[in-house]
DNA sequence: TGATTAAATTAGGAGTCCTATATATATTTA
DNA sequence: TAAATATATATAGGACTCCTAATTTAATCA
């Protein structure tokens, strides 16, 4: 029940919060992609496709990018005229293609890496709240894909080399099998390269082991 | 100092996180668009305007928009050829436009009221976090408009009737003078139709009394 | 008053994004 | 196994977003 004016409920708030920060958020990627003449739908398809050697099919990625089939065709093709990526058909089901990020893509990528005004203003928050932050948007994203709204992420917490609370130091709690080293909460992943996803059965696990924290 | 893979900062990992939620909330906002014939650029727009009887000039819809002048021109004419706003010109300031949400476009926006998945997700979290999770957002949207990236948004730390922790109840420890009502952190507001903003030196006292809390 | 500054529009073009449909390949089932 | 169904992608067509650059009109400054 709100005590004050009509503004709906906490949910709503938080989405008008996180609508704010995405506006932003999306003006910088423009200004990010149209240094390397693209636009943020191609950058974050490129973004997408990197470090994923097999690379996806056009339907993994219409659905990662929460857009219809078509229009991922349609950006898809924009990339490859602009050769930052290659397309192959699957030997295995030849209906199917295989985008692959292109050296030049990979290129691009290497050369962007400036922070813009979103994550700038990420520091504007205490280390605390930061850790807070970004655990809660592990939650949610947690949520959102187990829920099926979204495919799965390469986080940690879906990912077969992740060991959650098992260190005593209450500050690197956690340990990755993969490069075999503990670490904590500030560096969960939410786009891990070397992710490799867990059955379900063990994500289970993992989650009520990384809640219990 | 990251002790696991190459994943950069947390400010950046926060931003990907930010960013897959980003992807959920275009999703909806397509859908519930779609449903009243519109797309998310002009369901935005008409949100931008509810509540503000004097309307607002095309430069401060881009503003808030963060887009350029020209693309807001372009998608207040689709809105004003479905005659859900209305332009007049300013009598003050002739080469000004005034743009106001016209009686049809207050009915979508009464009408539109499905809560999305996006929505749903903040609910996978705890009271708790809910609560730290929309600070953490006021906070970064506070540091974003008093940086002048993007325009003064209508939240309770930018309002004149806003009184921080001034109560002793630790649940409501803030008073909106508007309704004269105290109410907590959770009610805490991002768009808030009655907002009157107040002046620079007001909202930094404020501000320093928040965090304070 | 003339020059500058400012707000909005127009022009032109690439590309997003949708739905509906077509095409090709797989899979299922009769 | 042939026919029916399902799946992956591409095409077609259309509305609109979104940009930069250049105009138009109005306000302000010198």
């Amino acid at each position: 029940m709100e005590t004050t004016r009509n503004a709906g409920s906490v949910n709503h708030r938080i989405r008008e919060g996180l609508s704010r920060i995405a506006t932003v958020m999306r003006n910088e990627d423009w200004n990010r992609a149209k240094a390397f003449g693209l636009n943020p739908t191609q950058l974050s398809i490129l973004e997408l496709l990197q470090g994923r050697q097999d690379g996806l099919t056009v339907k993994e990625i219409a659905a990662n990018l929460g857009v219809s089939q078509p229009t991922a065709t349609d950006s898809i093709a924009a990339l490859e005229r602009k050769e930052l990526v290659t397309k192959t058909s699957d030997a295995a089901d030849r209906r199917t293609v295989k985008v692959v990020i292109a050296q030049k893509g990979v290129a691009i990528l290497e050369e962007d890496s400036t922070p813009g005004a979103a994550q700038n203003t990420v520091g504007a928050l205490a280390d605390q709240e930061q850790e807070e932050l970004l655990v809660n948007l592990v939650k949610m994203i947690r949520h959102l894909q187990e829920n099926d709204a979204i495919p799965i992420q390469r986080m940690c917490v879906s990912c077969r080399y992740f060991a959650p609370n098992v260190h005593s130091d209450a500050a690197t709690p956690h340990h990755c099998h993969f490069v075999d080293a503990a670490f904590g909460q500030r560096e969960l992943r939410i786009d891990c390269r070397e992710h490799e996803i867990a059955d379900p059965a063990f994500r289970a696990a993992t989650w009520t082991a990384f809640e219990k924290g």
